[in-house]
DNA sequence: CCATGTTGTCTATTAAACTAGACAACTCGA
DNA sequence: TCGAGTTGTCTAGTTTAATAGACAACATGG
């Protein structure tokens, strides 16, 4: 404990009273005071708990809810939201690997396959010709039994032919290519953006419509620098977050 | 960098424009970029930085200025102020030894010396009878020639006849104590309040009456446990910042 | 002394924050 | 179904923050 003028500092003043609130209710989520699927104290309570209007608390909240970390159901109570899964984005990215590192169970579910010509934005992204054969193929990734993402992913054809059924046994692309004799491969390229969920895309994710999803186009190549894969995936915003690393 | 929901989170949404500016000037001065003695920029200058109005960027350095980080002098510019020298209180407060670990040279300067008679206080704090012969002394301990503090002392008589000179010669209590077989000491209790300077106070300590002193009374005991000085010392409050350790 | 730059103070207006109250709408357990 | 609890929304008033402008008062260098 220091004695000085600086007693009278108060690290308050300049900080409204409903960022104090949201502040001191992260605080609490980042400590794992409360948990994801628990309840924060009711809005009345809160107020007195910080002494302040139920209003002061209500922006505090919504700040919190803008920001993913709460949700509020009307007549039932705000509850701490997952936290988004740290999905990190590099030169490696394995799905698998990411599940295991945060201790979850990955399953990669084939949905359907099929066999066209590549038009010219997938022309471009596998440096083939417009037209060329390719294999398109769609998955979801879930993380203990929950849709993390949604993937379209083209690949030249006839090198990745059987591809697809390798994959539907094996549930994991990475076991895929090294069946075809890809040991290893690396992201060439990612770009993101993000835009709400379509009525299809909400159903296959589990989601409600209109939520946001996190747009990936990425594509890798095989170790001798050869395209392999052109890949749209789209993540849920709210159970992904996505981190870029160097 | 993450990329997910939460770039939409505005770190300062709930945060005063004021207290924006008030942290930034705050942050220059704690790295060094601004250093006591220092001319922060002018205000209208500041106020373009930030994009605020120029009263905005008063009110963040009103607040410095509150805590005596900084002081405005009109006409001229804004300065930092020296940092408050930390004044550790403990068992053995020692301020020549405070000074050398801060790098200053120590001067503890006679003022005056009388013999007298203990009142009630000074009687209870030295553990004595009311009326009991004691030496009063009066000094001034500077750091670098710059007053910190004005101390009234009393110590008990016969035992301490002759201190006072010793002092006037040395310099340096802990010297005198010496001299008087008294090899170590030790604190027995610190009580700390805070004033407004009088005009004396002020002209001694060099500073504005009205500025703040901490007013620290103390009890030292020799080794044995016997009462040896009953102190009141008047810290200047912009210049020390006194550190209870345990 | 004068000019320029800088802080200090006053008035006024607008926007944001905060408080208050009331009622609607919903949830959930008995 | 009903009642209690909880969130959601609306209206309204007060306080604080921010902006704007103007001028006073002071410091400093030429």
């Amino acid at each position: 404990m220091s004695t000085s003028e600086s007693l009278a500092f108060d690290p308050n003043r300049g900080v409204a009273a409903w960022r104090r609130v949201a502040d001191a209710i992260e605080a609490d989520i980042s400590s794992g005071r409360l948990l994801p699927g628990d309840r924060v104290a009711p809005e009345q309570q809160l107020a007195e708990r910080f002494g302040v209007n139920r209003h002061t608390v209500r922006r505090g909240l919504s700040a919190l809810a803008e920001r993913g970390l709460v949700r509020a159901t009307q007549g039932s109570g705000t509850f701490v939201e997952a936290r988004p899964l740290a999905y990190p984005i590099g030169l490696k990215t394995r799905f698998s690997e990411i599940m295991a590192k945060a201790g979850k169970e990955a399953r990669g579910e084939f949905v359907s396959a099929e066999h066209g010509t590549a038009d010219a934005v997938i022309a471009a992204a596998l440096g083939v010709t417009s037209g060329a054969p390719v294999l398109e193929m769609h998955t979801i990734n879930r993380a203990d039994g929950v849709a993390l993402s949604l993937a379209r992913s083209f690949f030249p054809l006839p090198r990745f032919l059987g591809l697809d059924q390798m994959f539907a046994t094996k549930g994991s692309l990475t076991k895929a290519y090294k069946k075809l004799g890809i040991d290893d491969y690396k992201r060439l390229s990612t770009r993101i953006t993000a835009r709400p969920a379509d009525a299809g895309e909400a159903q296959s994710l589990d989601i409600p419509p209109g939520r946001t999803l996190l747009v990936v186009n990425s594509i890798n190549v095989d170790m001798a620098g050869e395209r392999i894969q052109a890949t749209q995936s789209r993540f849920v915003a709210d159970r992904v977050e996505l981190v870029v690393e160097r």
